[in-house]
DNA sequence: TCTGGGGTCCTAGGACCC
DNA sequence: TCTGGGGTCCTAGGACCC
């Protein structure tokens, strides 16, 4: 059997961590910029707070009910989010734990007996509640796709599931798969579900008694057909070791307020060609194509959002390198390509791929001592960035008054990573 | 002007996920 | 006034090769 384990409301979980009397309160978690809610407790969904909707839409269903609101804090959510999964890993070691999101893990059951597999899953919620104090859902079936299904109903009906569903009989599957509409199956977005419809495929249930050659042909080749197995019970989406290394890193951020001069936009870049640098070196890689892009602010708000045109280009550079400078010297050459006088832009992004090991990092004789010198003082920088949790040291070409920077007016303390945002206990 | 079959590699773009 | 960020996988189609 497989589990996936989901933490529920993750971000909102976190912020009430360090905040006991929001306990039972309703609570919003904003994306950056102060965008989106991107995060809601039960009680904010309770008095209609919509997901993934606008911040200032719902502004005045918040400040009536005195919601707490939160910028995100994802030195925080990263932190919790460790202590979670390293609880999984230690209850089920490493090999069987799968992290899948942030705040989601799948966990490979096939040695748990049978007949103690639903004792597990309640082991699961407590001892991951009780360590770290998240609560979480935990649903179980045979196959990832119906252990997501699973999961989603756990959390329906929490007062009778108690965020626990194990899907281990053919009458519960089936009972399950006719309660999940088709656009709430894993796998299946928006497109797919417009198009299942006019099949009159309704629900999960409808779809699990199609068969693979009409997947093929209608639902994107093997992604189609994986999907159906997997809905039968047949194993066709395989655990995954963990992802050590990305094949692309983008860093890419909405501006706080519209830009127009090129000087903000080469200020912006060089930051995010300086992030992607470094979880670049995270991963001990390094990256051959560098592509930036600029999205121009639309001329109208209009009923339906759009996100405005994007423009992009890149560059092949002559060797993969990981190198903040080296990085940013043609991150900046591909803005003066771009940026077009008189043009309103609201974001930009840099993207590195084409993505190698990068096993020259140390002590190779064959690179200048020059360049063993800017490796040294990149992890110099990394190490005093990485302990303060914030970009104490940069290069000149990001700027310092930074008046593109994103706006987080509801951010919340470092409580676990800066001695002085700790959690002061009276 | 006509003209096969089979293969690889690369890129752009669509679809999905949280 | 105000709408996030960061990924993965797959397919189709073009360029090129013998």
């Amino acid at each position: 059997m497989i589990a996936i384990v989901d933490c529920n409301s993750f971000y909102c979980s976190c912020e009430r961590l360090f905040r006991p009397d929001l306990e039972n309160k309703p609570v919003v978690v904003l994306s950056n910029n102060d965008g989106c809610i991107i995060s809601r407790s039960d009680e904010a969904k309770a008095l209609g707070v919509g997901m993934a909707g606008p911040y200032f839409k719902a502004k005045p269903i918040i400040e009536a009910n005195n919601v707490a609101v939160f910028s995100s804090n994802y030195n925080l959510y990263g932190d919790l989010s460790w202590r979670v999964m390293e609880t999984l890993r230690i209850m089920f070691s490493q090999n069987n734990v799968e992290v899948y999101s942030v705040d989601e893990a799948f966990i490979n059951l096939d040695i748990i007996p049978l007949e103690q597999i639903e004792d597990v899953a309640l082991q699961i919620k407590n001892t991951v509640e009780q360590w770290t104090g998240i609560k979480v859902s935990v649903g179980i079936a045979a196959t990832k796709v119906l252990a997501k299904v699973a999961n989603r109903l756990s959390k329906k009906n929490k007062a009778i599931t108690n965020c626990i569903m194990v899907l281990n009989t053919k009458e519960k599957v089936d009972a399950a798969l006719k309660q999940t509409s088709i656009d709430a199956v894993w796998g299946i977005g928006f497109s797919y579900a417009e198009k299942l419809l006019k099949y009159n495929i309704n629900t999960a249930y409808d779809l699990s008694k199609k068969d693979i050659t009409w997947a093929k042909k209608h639902l994107g080749g093997v992604i189609g057909i994986r999907l159906i197995q997997e809905l039968k019970g047949i194993r066709s989406i395989q655990m995954k070791d963990e992802l050590l290394n990305k094949k692309m890193i983008m860093t890419t951020r909405m501006f706080g307020a519209a830009v127009t001069d090129i000087k903000s936009i080469k200020e912006a870049v060089a930051t995010y060609a300086s992030r992607a640098a470094e979880k670049l070196r995270r991963q001990s890689c390094a990256a051959k194509t560098i592509s930036v892009f600029l999205v121009a602010k639309q001329e109208s708000h209009n009923a339906s959002f759009n996100r405005g045109t994007t423009i992009n280009t890149y560059t092949t550079l002559p060797v993969a390198t990981s190198l903040t400078h080296q990085l940013i010297k043609p991150a900046i050459e591909l803005v003066e390509r771009l940026f077009e006088q008189g043009m309103v832009y609201k974001k930009a992004g840099v993207m590195l791929s084409d993505i190698v090991l990068d096993t020259s990092i140390q002590g190779n004789l064959f690179l200048s001592e020059t360049k063993n010198k800017t490796r040294f003082l990149m992890d110099v920088m990394d190490n005093i960035n990485f302990s303060q949790r914030g970009d104490v040291l940069k290069f000149a070409a990001s700027g310092t008054t930074r008046n593109w920077k994103m706006q987080q007016n509801f951010h919340s303390p470092k409580y676990t990573s800066r001695w002085d945002d700790l959690c002061v206990v009276k």
